[in-house]
DNA sequence: TTGACAACTTACTAACCAGTAAGTAAAATA
DNA sequence: TATTTTACTTACTGGTTAGTAAGTTGTCAA
């Protein structure tokens, strides 16, 4: 029976990595907002590379969960674009969150090697599902796009995670400017 | 007579920026790196604060310079955009470091207010030169695509933001690939 | 020659950081 | 019932952080 402790820390921890990025938050924040101990953390998670891969991880187990459900796995390619769009946006309006991805590449230089190799799985691992669904979208005669769909699928996946960013300098609009963009240009 | 030292520590600050983020570098790295002490930073700016809208200015005012210089101001919308993603291809190159958008973006939740406001003004600018550009590109039948050009301007540039902190991860490869891809949509 | 100012250094502080060692209380196990 | 294990707390450490106050040195203008 694992503790409800421990769900709390990954959940939070999570929260912060997308609103202030790894190293912009501390085990004394996570403990307060919890109303344990700092101590307390480090028993589940020894240290902060061992917090910040198992957040990764778990996002990962997640989303293989999701793309091999048949819920996701038994729509349309628009409707599984529009689903992948989807998690975006509710990034966005959960307080403005930036992308896993986009929070650990950006600081990359500064986190544990661990925590990298955690970051490039799970990029491949979205890239690899959008440029299999974008495939099967052109094949269908449903997206219309020039090149590789790894390719497309990169410009794609790059702008997310740049949106979800600057729309915290420019607003929500902006995000929802370059989404409706990329379906006009994938479906004209 | 400015010093050679306050231009050391913008250069170095900017560069750490783009490497490590504002929350990932300190005074003190500054000062050992110059060979001075930490209070001679504080010195020429009194706060990180000072420091980060400092480097942010002189980042926004270079750019403005460019752009209004008859190098740049002549160039075809092609040349114009191949200069752009030039701008982004460089800073890949130098040690593989993001732009300063995404850099501060993705720290907005964690940096002082003053310092956001200089990160919207940067972004603004940006953008609005990019849209500029692919509207002209377009008039001039050398770029296609549709819908506004504000809105593929933001689609370009939160690509190359996001292509750079990808590349991080995946490899220089992936950030030509984005651009390669973003050539290839506009000009078919 | 004197005085002012620019460009620092020395020496410090209070806050915060990740991480640890030792102890405790309750629950699960034997 | 006795023992072990889980899930913590208490109390601490050494290192780093931005920031400050007071002193020093060299240059330049009056």
């Amino acid at each position: 029976m694992t503790t409800n402790t421990k769900r709390a820390i990954l959940d939070l921890a999570e929260s912060l990595l997308l609103d202030k990025g790894f190293n912009g938050f501390s085990y004394a924040h996570i403990a307060s907002e919890l109303g344990v101990k700092n101590a307390a953390i480090h028993y589940h998670f020894p240290s902060k590379e061992d917090l910040g891969c198992a957040v990764v991880q778990r996002y990962r187990d997640r989303f293989q969960l999701w793309v091999n459900n048949a819920r996701v796995k038994d729509l349309s390619p628009q409707e599984k674009l529009d689903w992948f769009f989807s998690i975006y946006a509710s990034l966005r309006a959960d307080q403005g969150k930036v992308c896993l991805g986009g929070s650990l590449e950006t600081e990359f230089n500064s986190i544990p090697v661990s925590l990298r190799q955690q970051t490039e799985s799970l990029t491949n691992e979205l890239l690899s599902w959008l440029a299999s669904t974008l495939e099967e979208g052109r094949e269908a005669g449903i997206f219309q796009f020039n090149g590789e769909s790894g390719n497309k699928a990169a410009l794609i996946l790059s702008s997310l995670q740049g949106a979800l960013q600057m729309a915290r300098a420019l607003g929500t609009e902006t995000f929802h400017a370059v989404v409706a963009q990329h379906k006009q240009d994938l479906l004209v």
